[in-house]
DNA sequence: CCCGTCGGTTGGAACGATCCAGCCATGTTC
DNA sequence: GAACATGGCTGGATCGTTCCAACCGACGGG
């Protein structure tokens, strides 16, 4: 399926150095898989004794666990997960909602945070398991799994329209994470990682006054976007550590490239701002379009700077300058705060604040020397 | 939805043993969920029979039916997972190998089909897992999620570079459905579901001859890209069939925006192409920094046509037309495949082959009427 | 009247792992 | 030297479900 030229050869040859139990004629492996009482048995010992070799080894003595060691390479034994699962109470999975894709959005950044977090929690012994729901019920999907005692946790990720699913999780005593701040209740005592949006465009903004701006515009989400008002206080802040005026300079829109195009048609008209600082990729493309239609050159005339360092940014031309999210970061931390609240919900945990980086590109231009 | 809070109240005949999942002061549920066992107790029957009513409710007498079903409706009884997994052999789980993200490249195609198939699975009552593995080593991860019996099932996608996992899965019986053609092995009996790319490129090349361009260009990727020379055909067979020539009209190169870039230079140089079909979206948007480069304009002056409709193809401009694969449909047929795969591995099945569609935006223009 | 059939239901066994109490040699202590 | 602690290992019980053989009352036919 995947649009990937064949440029690279597998390396080996013949893939096929896998122990496996009970060589067949073939090679082939039938039957069931090898259980823990085979391996035993193998062995010579009981099988809390090969349990044991797995789970907890410096219980043994170093003659029995080689043994036992052995035995396991031989049959090519794996514990049976749903067996393991039962009797801990545990799946060693984590839940992860994915919303409906937004088409038509020049985000991203699910599908890098989804990558990420398989990444991070593979290395603490966990998998992710998928699951949708539309997102009309944010709910829908977390009853059945957690009920079923499917997952062990969640990740929660879209607390942008403020999060039901937290407070609810919480009361459930359900482990979970959330990806994003708690911006309804600052004395929600759950466990959260998040990226300071007010830095990125703070750093955004900077970086534009560096340059020689003075005027540099800010197109944002609508009020009630918790997000939205985040990023845009970054933009302010900057802004007024210059002692630099804002008024006439911010538009807020819905996130789609229309609006990012009409609302940076209207701030030029009125306000002849230099540069933009947008609230997401998607906006600042919108921006790009406008520029386009009227002969101006961005990165030369006007300066644009995004956030998400979407794909789009990155091959659009000119390349726009975005702020970009550390979610492999990200992903790491919602992993050890996840190894921390699993088992042990309802304790009070701090967040993680982590600050974005700034992804410069040819749309915020070559260096002024000279402001104006 | 089955998302019932706590609100049942103990049924007025004041029953004399507590039921475990009881509701308390809080409205919030304590203590282990609750079991079959429980169920049975309370609906005064064996725990068989509330199995029966959750599995094959047509095997008991309505009046017991509804009375189990009271019960399990009181309680918030979910089957456990774990135990059910472990009795019937099977963990109702999909795996799904994700592969490094592409950075710099405009492919979302996986982010689409991973949505897609979450969704489809759950109206067949699987989940999916995701795990990682770098893309040196094909094979790993498989392995042990299948013997620990951690998935029922694989979807493999990235056969692009043949694929060793087709082969070795067939040969552990490992069930497994493939989201791309068998190209190595025309024998291979494993199921598999295709997007026809070559029908794609084909009807993105007919549309711009209906256009009234006579000399379309290609730009794809590698002759041992098996996908690639799918799609070049495509084209190839289209300007064929009109009889028009394709000598020099062709380039292959790596799959980035600026081999693109390059390639499309060169080929307006050398041989003054009027449009150009791509086998990417990353590669179409090479062409239209060239075009961009020279003051020509996409659409007007010369036509572009991409493949994937990219979130990029989406919000760039001019909009980037793009040969769109069906995912959904691919997801569906992928797990209808599935479903008949597990269980009964090693029986023969057909590939389902399925056509993409055209997205026509401003990058291939506005219909001429007249040919030159 | 008895036997066979059959729909509906039951109790015990099994799935494959871990938990837990206990066993058995060794040492250690007074 | 008896009492006790200790490291290393064992066997039975258990997690919560489904499979399986059997049971039971009712019904129909010979």
């Amino acid at each position: 399926m995947e649009s990937e030229p064949a440029r690279r050869r597998p390396s080996s040859p013949a893939p096929s150095q896998v122990p496996r139990h009970v060589s067949e004629p073939g090679g082939v492996p039938s039957g069931s898989p090898p259980t823990l009482a085979d391996v035993a048995e193998r062995a010579g010992v009981s099988r809390q004794t090969v349990s044991n070799a797995v789970n907890s080894p410096d219980l043994l003595r170093p003659d029995t666990l080689a043994r036992v060691q052995q035995a396991i390479a031989d049959l090519g034994y794996l514990p049976n997960r749903a067996a393991r699962n039962l009797r801990t109470r545990a799946s060693h999975l984590i839940g992860l909602r994915i919303a409906a894709a937004q088409e038509g959005t020049a985000n991203a950044t699910m599908d890098r945070f989804v990558h990420s977090l398989v990444d991070a929690s593979r290395e603490a012994g966990y998998h992710v398991l998928l699951f949708s729901g539309d997102a009309s019920d944010p709910l829908a999907g977390y009853d059945d799994l957690l009920r079923s005692t499917a997952v062990d946790a969640f990740v929660v990720t879209d607390t942008y329209l403020g999060n039901p699913q937290a407070r609810w999780l919480d009361d459930r005593r359900a482990p979970f994470v959330a990806f994003g701040r708690p911006w309804d209740d600052g004395a929600a005592g759950h466990a959260w990682v998040d990226v300071d949006g007010a830095a990125g465009c703070e750093l955004a903004t900077a970086h534009l006054l560096d340059k020689g701006h003075t005027r540099v515009a800010w197109i944002g989400w609508h009020k009630d976007s918790r997000i939205g008002e985040d990023r845009r206080s970054g933009w302010h802040r900057a802004m007024h550590d210059r002692d630099l005026s804002t008024t006439g300079l911010a538009s807020r829109v819905e996130d789609t490239v229309t609006s990012g195009r009409s609302a940076s048609a209207v701030l030029l008209d009125e306000a002849a701002p230099t540069a933009f600082v947008c609230a997401s990729d998607t906006l600042a493309m919108g921006v790009l379009h406008t520029l386009g239609e009227r002969g101006l050159r961005a990165g030369d005339d006007v300066a644009v700077v995004g956030f998400d360092d979407s794909l789009t940014a990155q091959v659009v031309r000119p390349g726009l300058s975005s702020v970009r999210q550390p979610l492999e970061q990200v992903a790491v931390e919602v992993v050890r705060a996840l190894e921390q609240v699993v088992g042990r919900p309802r304790t009070r945990h701090r967040g993680v604040l982590l600050s974005p980086t700034l992804e410069v590109r040819d749309s915020s231009g070559p260096v002024r020397d000279t402001a104006q």
